[in-house]
RNA sequence: GCGGCUGUAGCUCAGUGGAUAGAGUAUUGGCCUCCGAAGCCAAGGGUCGCUGGUUCGAUCCCAGCCAGCCGCGCCA
């Protein structure tokens, strides 16, 4: 049901072979003033071509077109407004939502391709922190926007196991750790030998050297690192599977850093034999100047792997596994250079299939106006967070809906909800401050007003008893107040193809929380529930409505439940 | 220094070359005898960072500046 394009055929053969249907196409517009109608064809770059003024073309084209789906034809300054007839497209629409009901909007080009996504990759042995909340809300959004799409989206966890920040931990246990005190509080006091460690470094930087020291111990299968490696990151995921059922993420895998450990050697050898191993300060690098790019660190001086070592592999392995169509890394803008770099390596090395790699960056988490440091332990812990805001929604409910049968349930969901909405709403890029009150905010753009409005939705449902089965309604007045909601309801699949083609959650979001809006302005004014010929199917809007909003929501990984 | 991102209302942000630049929030004032007030209505609030260029038309594209943040060899 694409009305712009049915628009552009109707004036390709008015225009002969001027324009073609696919170019006029583009040119159609939506108004963002609704009363200039539902869709406009601004007629000056026909000016040129027709050597007449806009307002004329525009003039003596509106005369000709006739077809029965617009209602009525308006010419305004070189524009042409067409209004759609709305009884017919509300008709249309919501006979087909009621019948695909959660399948509305749902797309197939993507053809079941594989997409990977490399997503959250927490670092083990420290907390879950609030900057790790991004890469995972966005990745599990994309992942669900793919899917709509018909690709085949594998989630990857690339848990930050491995790296000399192991070699500084063990360094840090060794020194003052208390085996008793770590059983009994893993993460907190991990991170409290990771944050001491750095700031003994700073006086005396021969520390570094020992976890260094101990990295490649650790690399080399040193038995007691090894033994301390497997423990702490026992006791990490531990933690983070409390974390990720909160948030509703799994995982098709959850092969980290650790996992490429006897994969690296293979593609060390390729850079070595398509002789792109130069070595520099005694470290192993691939030069990258025609690129325009500094060169790729593969091997410290000491023989230890790095990053780009580890996910070289991770490429390679990825592609050989899951024969991707496209490999995707929501990973943080601050990493850019790291995954320019990776793919340009990639392509050196003659894989043509790097062109279908993508880093999808985000801006970062803030606090004061700086990052986040681990290494400082200026951290905010994810769960408290998440705890904050469940138990905001549960003082709500309390307030608000105190008879509620499942509360623990919808704090949780509503909770959680604001969380994730108040993080995906916004382009990606821009950073965010943390403000705990902002996070927990259930009124105006939020993921709770949208919640909100789903339920109220539902309760006029189940009052009037409707039945999503039940026989397509008669439609009689003319709709004038239904329209906005109609025509919101019918931008839901272009929206879902504009968030997979830019793989921004953001759209979903903004759209949802517009459809909210539109609904909650329909039900200020028109009394769904009071007797009237157009009851049923004023409910069947109300019943559309409810649909595309839970589906808005599945995708962003949010839960709509019918009562809160 | 080089590269990237960002700059729109007091604050947080939409706005994918088109008509009078929009939301939320905050402020002020309205709306629950009637479908859920986590809602709705109304008011005020703007040099779209600056300067050029391309275009019939630029907040949007291009160039140059300015400001903030991020990155640029042995962390990830």
């Amino acid at each position: 049901m694409n009305f712009k394009k049915e628009f552009a055929e109707v004036l390709a053969e008015l225009l002969n072979s001027e324009k073609t249907a696919a170019e006029l196409e583009l040119l159609i517009e939506k108004p963002k003033n609704a009363a200039h109608g539902d869709l406009a064809f601004p007629c000056f770059t026909l000016a040129k071509i027709k050597r007449k003024a806009p307002n004329l073309i525009a003039q003596e084209l509106s005369e000709q077109i006739k077809a029965p789906i617009f209602e009525k034809v308006e010419v305004v300054g070189g524009y042409i407004n067409v209004f759609l007839n709305k009884k017919l497209v509300s008709e249309k629409i919501i006979s087909q939502i009621i019948t695909q009901k959660g399948e509305f909007g749902t797309h197939d080009f993507g053809q079941n391709g594989n997409v990977t996504i490399d997503m959250s990759s927490p670092n083990i042995a420290k907390p879950f922190s609030m900057g790790h909340l991004r890469s995972t809300v966005i990745g599990n959004a994309i992942a669900l926007i793919v899917e709509k799409c018909g690709y085949q989206p594998i989630k990857i966890n690339h848990l930050g196991d491995w790296g000399t920040q192991f070699g500084k931990l063990i360094t840090a246990y060794k020194l003052w750790g208390d085996a008793d005190k770590v059983r009994a509080n893993p993460i907190s006091e991990l991170l409290a030998l990771y944050v001491k460690f750095h700031e003994v470094a700073e006086t005396n930087p021969a520390l570094e050297d020992d976890g260094r020291a101990w990295f490649k111990k650790l690399e080399d299968g040193d038995a007691e690192a090894v033994e301390l490696w497997e423990w702490f990151r026992d006791e990490s995921l531990k933690e983070f599977s409390r974390i990720y059922d909160l948030l509703n993420v799994e995982f098709d895998s959850l092969a980290g850093e650790s996992f490429y450990n006897d994969k690296m050697d293979r593609i060390v050898d390729m850079l070595e034999e398509k002789g792109l191993l130069v070595e520099s300060n005694q470290a192993l690098v691939v030069e990258l100047t025609e690129e325009g790019l500094p060169p790729c660190l593969i091997k410290k001086s000491d023989g230890a792997t790095l990053y780009a070592t580890r996910d070289l592999a991770a490429a390679l392995y990825r592609k050989e596994t899951y024969d991707f169509v496209k490999s995707l890394y929501v990973v943080g803008h601050e990493q850019s250079l790291h995954f320019k770099q990776l793919i340009a390596v990639l392509k050196k090395m003659g894989f043509e299939w790097a062109g279908n790699m993508a880093h999808i960056p985000f801006g970062m988490m803030l606090t004061g106006g700086k990052k986040m440091s681990t290494r400082k332990g200026k951290v905010v812990l994810l769960e408290e967070v998440l705890n904050e805001s469940i138990e905001m929604a549960r003082h709500n409910i309390e307030e608000k809906n105190p008879t509620l049968a499942n509360k623990d349930e919808v704090a949780k969901q509503v909770g959680v909800g604001a969380v994730i909405f108040h993080d995906l709403k916004n382009n990606r890029m821009n950073d965010i401050e943390f403000s705990l009150e902002e996070l927990i905010r259930f009124e105006g753009e939020t993921g709770p007003y949208v919640q909100y409005t789903f339920a109220r939705a539902c309760s006029i449902l189940r009052k009037a008893n409707w039945q999503a089965d039940a026989a397509v309604p008669d439609y009689h007045t003319s709709w004038e107040k239904e329209w906005k909601v109609v025509s919101h309801l019918l931008e839901f699949p272009n929206v879902i193809k504009r968030a997979c083609d830019n793989l921004d959650p953001s759209q979903i979001a903004k759209y949802v929380i517009d459809l909210a809006q539109v609904f909650n302005k329909y039900y200020a004014e028109v009394r769904i529930l009071e007797e009237s010929e157009e009851q049923t199917a004023r409910l069947a809007l109300v019943y559309s409505v409810t649909e595309v909003l839970k589906e808005g929501l599945r995708l962003l990984g949010i839960a709509a439940p019918e009562e809160m």
